[in-house]
DNA sequence: GCAGTAGTTTTGAATAACTCATAAAAGTGG
DNA sequence: CCACTTTTATGAGTTATTCAAAACTACTGC
């Protein structure tokens, strides 16, 4: 086999999906393995070190292209800019820091089925179940205690 | 009073957060209970059954203190816009039709713990998890087989 | 290697959802 | 009822994203 997990040969899975391979979808993959959960802008200043007259809206054709055939994967949390990852079959969810947008990667503690399977679906047929963590990083608590003097709590 | 089966006595309520209890507010939490994961401007046309003249504007401002000190809470599905809900102690989680929009709460199938509990934090402090079950509901899912005009069939 | 022909990217403009600053209005304690 | 302060209304601005049409380019066959 040529594609042994850690090499992505992308122009190759890229026409696997029936798309064509172009520097513009190959650059922002590339990208991508750089710089993971990056944002549509995050995204145009990475490509550009590789294509440096790419627009924002190229960016978004391109990763909404990478989307429609699952190669990437779109995160949206909150009403902040859309993040990107490369579709992986690991079931892994999300912590999200709401002071500075990062987000890391976790395992499904469950494997694949519990967080998967809601009580009532109302009638709806579910194909995906979003988990994700939301609070605050050790970075930015540290500066949150260092502007508020008073101690504060945080609820469960 | 006309509190006809509002078990909510929303000015009192509004006050003991340390707001005050403004017709806006009240009648952006009487629209919420009746139309349950409104968004802005949903909420913007109920409110103004009530107060005619108000504006989206001051829709945005009423319901961010409202979610500021607790009483409502913000759901924030993709990027479509954002939809609120009077907050509750249950700890459910939601099913999100996304052809319609739709929203319907599904309780929490684990109890409180086990879906809250992230496997790595990578170093943030976890407050709120958020789970959400994405599908497409019945009736949707009906006019997609409409248009699609395949030969399967559904059994009613 | 060259041309044809989709498929893609670029361009330019538009939109929805939301935010901000300031002025006007309205709660609340005394 | 008055003064004080919070809250709402007004008008404008911002950000992330989408759309239509023109220009370009990757892939196929010759």
């Amino acid at each position: 086999m040529t594609n042994t997990g850690q090499i992505n040969d992308w122009p190759s899975r890229i026409r696997a999906t029936g798309l064509r391979s172009t520097r513009q979808r190959v650059a922002t993959l590339d990208s991508l393995e750089s710089f993971p959960h990056a944002t549509a802008d995050e995204l145009l200043n990475q490509v550009r070190l590789t294509l440096p007259a790419i627009t924002i809206q190229s960016i978004y054709t391109v990763v909404q292209s990478l989307v429609d055939v699952g190669l990437i994967r779109k995160l949206e949390f909150g009403s902040t800019a859309a993040r990107f990852e490369i579709e992986r079959p690991d079931n892994h969810h999300h912590v999200h820091c709401r002071q500075c947008g990062r987000i890391e990667d976790v395992p499904c503690q469950h494997g694949s089925a519990p967080c998967m399977t809601p009580a009532k679906t109302h009638g709806m047929v579910i194909d995906v179940a979003d988990v994700v963590y939301h609070g605050v990083c050790t970075q930015c608590l540290e500066n949150v205690d260092a502007d508020i003097t008073s101690d504060s709590d945080v609820s469960a």
